[in-house]
DNA sequence: GTCATCATGTAAGCCGTTACATGATTGC
DNA sequence: GCAATCATGTAACGGCTTACATGATGAC
């Protein structure tokens, strides 16, 4: 679902649809790229839904580079801000924020499913941070648990199967296995480094 | 594609399409799975292109358990056995064979893009075994740059945003960048067993 | 005779993509 | 003035899923 990255960043701040996908692509890459072909419906979509609004009103958006003409003068600088939106014929900028709303659906999205990879790691990257210690304890529990059935899955298969399996297909399934152990010896780290923070009420960041 | 599944397994016997799923589901796990609603319309579709077709004819089907009936004159066998196909009112079992013209799509598979992780999957899996050599060497090869491509990305976003970026982004960056590098060496690994593999002409199995 | 499983298919819908259309802003 | 990039959107289509509909066969 790419509600989970579009409220995830919007939770951190204001962003328009196409700085959310530079965001995007930029923090995770192509792998996880999504076109605006699925992102402005997406936005258009969740703006119905009330999980998010405009966010218009102040000049909150008006971004790094401030053009250097030295001398606007207050009305200037006013008519040039409003200019920046309100307009309806021509498409202007359309920043938004998310609503209380949105961020309860945000929570809500770390209680979905897990067993999508790539879904998985868009909650990790932004919903987790946004939940409290234990909702993030359980999400990570949870997406263990998966993987250890995923794990469990996989050896039932090698046992069945065991001789008669094609040599492809069975370095294919052991390679997994392997991977599949690996991620979730990451997710034990994760868990304990999580668990270790929330004792230790001292530094919540790095 | 569906597709490279269903030709790869047709390849090595003929099978209907409810065989293929357990098949597919029964080698790869549920990760893989596909469902009826797209099965069934992808063989009408390889049967449309010419590249499966319908492998009735002699019994070359009837698998296993033929019924213990002794005394069946052989009338009654043969009444038995056209029985089960030729209708066209009740649907029967539809087993479909590949064509020449199915072997060369096969092939064809093998060259096409690796950098999905569930079509390399599917093309090792079902594909590989059947292509020469050289082509499976190139198609191994063509997987490994495109996961040294990714390895490559991560990294540069990395660097790029380096201390700036999220706990748990960052982790997860790192972790894919661990587990793309463990990828690789797997295919290596593979890369080089196919060649120790050309080069003795001996056992060509397991 | 009834239930599980085998077996084939259709219909609706979801979620995404690419390609297209449009226009504003900025740098040179 | 012209190109690149910023910015928003629509249209068409692709591929897969779930749910539904149908019926045969075999075990008990």
């Amino acid at each position: 679902m790419i509600d989970v990255a579009i409220l995830g960043l919007l939770r951190e701040r204001d962003l328009h649809g196409y700085e959310l996908k530079k965001q995007l692509h930029d923090l995770l890459g192509s792998r996880q790229a999504v076109s605006f072909g699925s992102l402005y419906p997406a936005l258009n979509r969740l703006e119905r839904e009330g999980a998010v609004q405009e966010a218009a009103k102040e000049g909150v958006l008006v971004p790094p580079s401030i053009p250097m003409t030295g001398s606007i003068s207050g009305e200037a600088a006013a008519f040039r801000a409003a200019r920046h939106r309100p307009v309806r014929g021509p498409r202007g900028k359309k920043a938004y924020r998310i609503t209380p709303k949105g961020e309860a659906r945000l929570s809500e999205l770390m209680t979905g499913p897990v067993d999508d990879d790539r879904t998985f790691a868009l909650q990790l990257a932004f919903c987790c941070r946004w939940a409290e210690p234990p909702a993030r304890l359980r999400f990570l529990e949870r997406r263990k648990e998966s993987l250890e059935q995923r794990l469990a899955e996989g050896h039932r298969t090698m046992r069945r199967r065991g001789e008669r399996l094609d040599r492809y297909v069975r370095s294919l399934l052991e390679h997994d296995s392997e991977s599949t152990r690996s991620d979730i010896s990451w997710l034990d780290h994760l868990i304990a480094t999580e668990h270790r923070l929330t004792e230790t009420p001292g530094g919540n960041h790095a």
